[in-house]
RNA sequence: GCCGGAGUGGCGGAACUGGCAGACGCGCACGACUCAAAAUCGUGUACCUACGGGUAUGUGGGUUCGAUUCCCACCUUCGGCACCA
């Protein structure tokens, strides 16, 4: 069917080639199947509405790099293709989906460096990436890409903005941020990693910049309830749960001496607050700038606070500083005064940016009081001796001692007793805090979502109409960001330039542009109706395809992105834009693996441990390649790359290519051993695909191989073609080149999985151990429907069976029908 | 410190709801083919053994007729969070 050039070595450009071109070539000796013939992809589309069950396959969409797609893209794509690919062949209408994560730093970084537009250079990487990804035999829609660059994408990410400010989740306004100095960026907390920019490493400082802030935090209780409706392994949902951080607790109102003020804490522990001998506020606390400039130091301690870079905080967090405020506050519960002072120990973003410090009970507490002298009240009591001057005791374990009236509760009954003291005495109630941050989400770059803003002097912010949207981006000379911290675009002046859509006036527009986060936190909404205009999508498209069935990612954006897109998803929900009987968009979320180089480290330009898998599918054939990546290990785990192993899959599919030379066009009567075997293994295969258990899939052909081969390797075309088509998801283009050499109709991808015998996949006689005290002293074949007595009289007759089992009398015989049989002597 | 994984041959890794530990592949050894090498094909490959067996799934206990699998404690390691009151 297909012209092989059997003994002809040479080099062809597969890129000269069009796209889908029927042409398979070999050269250097063996095939490479990497060229791609239509009917190989044919079967991607997915339809509408169909009345097949819906499958919704979804890989996190890549940034589109200058270096091209690497082997981790490979083997993600790869596994997340397989498994469309089985889910096809199962009769479902399959949305596997791809698009483009395009915009971004290293992007606007290259093409300053290059004098280039960073449109340009998006289109060539993107080009490149769909190039490669159709070498590698993805069989993605690619009819549906998405890339969030494209005006007619980042017009519904607009839209999705001017709904967060209409809801009033989307508010402007002068806070500190982390700043990369060499990025000349904002960060986002979770952007700074150990007090660097999680970019370009370099050390960031703090710097007061009018954000555009969103409130996740309004969202944070249904971003962890909302975790019930989903299929997430634990850790997943750990990692969002404990990144949110709900703790629950109380907030306590102490009157400040001498003022008609009062300053309010957040405390986890109500029941100490009878042991509360000192409070501290953060340097950056409202009450320290009205009322305490004054006072000795505090000025100082204020400055070099501010300017403190986080690894200066991080550094300095095991001695602990701070200066008295000069205040002095009443304890709601003892009624005595205790002074109030300023430390960086405390968090100006967490509660309420003020502690009540209780040094007996709460170690921090503790390093400070013992630093500065303060009285160290123990208010439980513990049940052996506790060292106070030593250490905090922390447990929740013990006894109120010196607490007034909850004095002999146990910690536990204290902390409801002390809420409802404090409702009682109106001197605070029970309150959550959450570690979880509003989301800054503003940039100042050029290559990003413009946020669809406009500033006016008397309407102050408005919205763009949604008729102007999109909002585009301007052509611009340079994209240098700026040091005042402006973006590139604050210096067009005819594109900031415009008029109040309120009232008419001159106007400016923001000049920010949006984080990365953006674009990826619904593209998965627009892949059901990716050409929509008047919807961000159809309704009746999403009620069709939603939710995702299984979402595959890597582990490092299970808080990030995952958190983000469920938390605007869930705001999309409550718009109704989003079907009602679909509170989350992923139903289940797979984790996938690492591929570490063969130094065991991670892959990096800098180590020259890179794999190419360009530079494989050259030397060994797309398909060798993908079936080496899956037979690797589990498809979520870190796996060191060793090219001998890829060999050994290599030979694997020469020697099943052999295999199918020699029976295409035989009329071989397939041996019932045989037989058994395929159908086996399209059992096994049926099984090891649907569960992503990949790396035992490619086990069990090879097995199965050597089976065939083991006896006599006489295989009826009918009866390998079997086997073929459970090969196609792993091996797609050897496949559907074997398929038609059997005889295949039309293409293998498009064909129904075979259906197994189960008489030959579950024979009648099983071979099981035969244990005397667990121990294993031989193994028997018999029936899988004998009953004990036949068993139990024909293991007896096993010869060392028999003399183990004179060495004492029989006590027990336990058989397990068809698994084990085991004597109980003494 | 808190949360979540993981520890199995020389190596990557198998083992469904407790039932023959080490599938499959790599590596290694020997053999066939070859003048020779490569490639290929075949055989073997956990450890000890007085050849009867015995010991082995990080360590120590426990449950069970039987534990890689379940329970408890500990060790190591990877990932996430961490001055979050």
């Amino acid at each position: 069917m297909y012209q092989v050039g059997k003994n002809q070595s040479k080099s062809i450009d597969i890129f000269s080639f069009p796209l889908n071109s029927p042409f398979i070539v070999q050269l250097e000796g063996f095939y490479f199947y990497y060229l791609l013939k239509e009917e190989t992809m044919a079967h991607r589309h997915a339809k509408d509405f169909d009345s097949r069950p819906k499958k919704y396959v979804l890989a996190e969409f890549p940034y589109p790099s200058g270096s091209g797609l690497h082997i981790g893209h490979a083997f993600t794509f790869t596994g997340a293709d397989v498994y469309a690919r089985y889910e096809r062949m199962q009769g479902k209408n399959v949305l596997f989906p791809i698009g483009w994560d395009a915009f971004g730093l290293p992007t606007e970084n290259y093409a300053i460096r290059t004098g280039r537009k960073p449109q340009d250079v998006t289109a060539e990487n993107t080009a490149t990436f769909r190039r490669q990804m159709e070498r590698l035999g993805l069989s993605f829609d690619y009819e549906r890409i998405v890339d969030t660059t494209d005006p007619k994408y980042y017009k519904w990410t607009q839209w999705i903005f001017i709904k967060l400010f209409e809801k009033g989740l989307a508010y402007k306004q002068e806070m500190p941020i982390n700043w990369c100095p060499s990025c000349k960026v904002g960060l986002a907390n979770e952007e700074v990693v150990n007090g660097n920019c999680e970019r370009c490493g370099s050390p960031t400082s703090r710097r007061r910049i009018s954000q555009w802030v969103v409130k996740i935090t309004d969202y944070a209780d249904r971003l962890i309830d909302g975790l019930e409706q989903t299929n997430f392994v634990e850790k997943v949902k750990a990692a969002q749960i404990n990144w949110i951080g709900r703790s629950e607790g109380a907030r306590v109102r102490f009157d400040i001496v001498g003022h008609d003020r009062e300053l309010e804490v957040f405390t986890t522990r109500p029941d100490t607050l009878w042991g509360s001998t000192f409070m501290v506020v953060a340097p950056e606390h409202s009450l320290v700038a009205e009322l305490c400039l004054d006072q000795p130091g505090v000025k100082e301690y204020v400055e070099r606070a501010r300017t403190k870079s986080d690894m200066e905080r991080v550094e300095l967090s095991y001695e602990k500083t701070g200066v008295f405020s000069g205040l002095t506050a009443i304890n709601p519960a003892t009624e005595e005064e205790i002074p109030v002072w300023i430390s960086d120990f405390v968090l100006p973003t967490y509660g309420t940016g003020a502690i009540m410090s209780v040094p007996g009970h709460d170690q921090r507490d503790h390093d400070f009081a013992s630093k500065y002298g303060i009285e160290i009240r123990p208010i439980i009591k513990t049940t052996d001796e506790w060292d106070f001057s030593q250490a905090a005791y922390t447990e929740h374990e013990g006894i109120m001692v010196n607490s007034g009236p909850i004095n002999g509760l146990t910690v536990k009954e204290a902390i409801p007793a002390a809420i409802k003291w404090l409702n009682d005495h109106n001197k605070g109630e029970t309150s959550v805090s959450y570690h979880l941050r509003d989301w800054i989400f503003s940039r100042q770059h050029y290559w990003g979502e413009p946020i669809p803003m406009i500033h006016c002097e008397s309407c102050g912010w408005v919205p763009a109409p949604v008729s102007d949207l999109p909002i585009t981006l301007p052509d611009v000379e340079k994209y240098e960001p700026t040091d005042t911290g402006e973006s590139p675009l604050a210096n067009i002046t005819e594109w900031v330039e415009t008029t109040c859509p309120k009232c008419g006036e001159p106007a400016k527009r923001e000049t920010d542009t949006m984080p990365n986060w953006a674009g990826s936190d619904w593209y998965f909404l627009r892949f059901v109706d990716p050409n929509n205009d008047d919807v961000l999508a159809d309704m009746e498209k999403l009620k069709y395809w939603m939710p995702i069935d299984v979402y595959i990612g890597g582990d490092e954006h299970n808080t990030l992105h995952l958190l983000y897109s469920r938390f605007i998803y869930q705001f999309l929900y409550d718009l109704g834009v989003v079907p009602a009987d679909v509170p989350e968009p992923y139903y289940r979320r797979m984790s996938h693996g690492v591929i570490l180089g063969p130094d065991n480290q991670r892959m990096s330009k800098s180590r020259g441990n890179v794999i190419v898998p360009d530079v494989l599918i050259d030397e060994y054939g797309t398909d060798v390649l993908r079936a080496y990546m899956m037979f690797m290990g589990p498809f979520d785990a870190t796996m060191a790359w060793n090219e001998r192993a890829l060999l050994g899959v290599k030979r694997f599919l020469e020697r099943f290519e052999r295999l199918v030379e020699t029976q295409a066009g035989t009329h071989s009567e397939t041996p019932k051993e045989i037989k058994a075997l395929i159908h086996k293994a399209v059992d096994k295969l049926n099984f090891d695909l649907s569960n992503f258990k990949f790396n035992t899939a490619v086990a069990k052909m090879m097995e199965t191989l050597n089976g065939i081969s083991d006896h006599g390797g006489a295989v009826n075309p009918a009866d390998l073609r079997m086997l073929v088509q459970a090969f196609a998801p792993i091996m797609p283009f050897f496949a559907e080149e074997a398929w038609a050499k059997l005889g295949g109709k039309g293409s293998v991808h498009a064909s129904d999985w075979p259906e197994v015998d189960p008489a030959l996949v579950k024979e009648d006689t099983v071979e099981i151990p035969i244990q005397v005290n667990g121990k294993l002293r031989g193994t028997i074949v018999i029936n899988r429907d004998d009953d004990q007595e036949t068993v139990d009289q024909a293991a007896r007759q096993v010869e060392i069976v028999a003399k183990h089992l004179e060495s004492g009398t029989v006590r027990k015989v336990i058989y397990i029908p068809a698994k084990a049989i085991n004597y109980v002597v003494k």
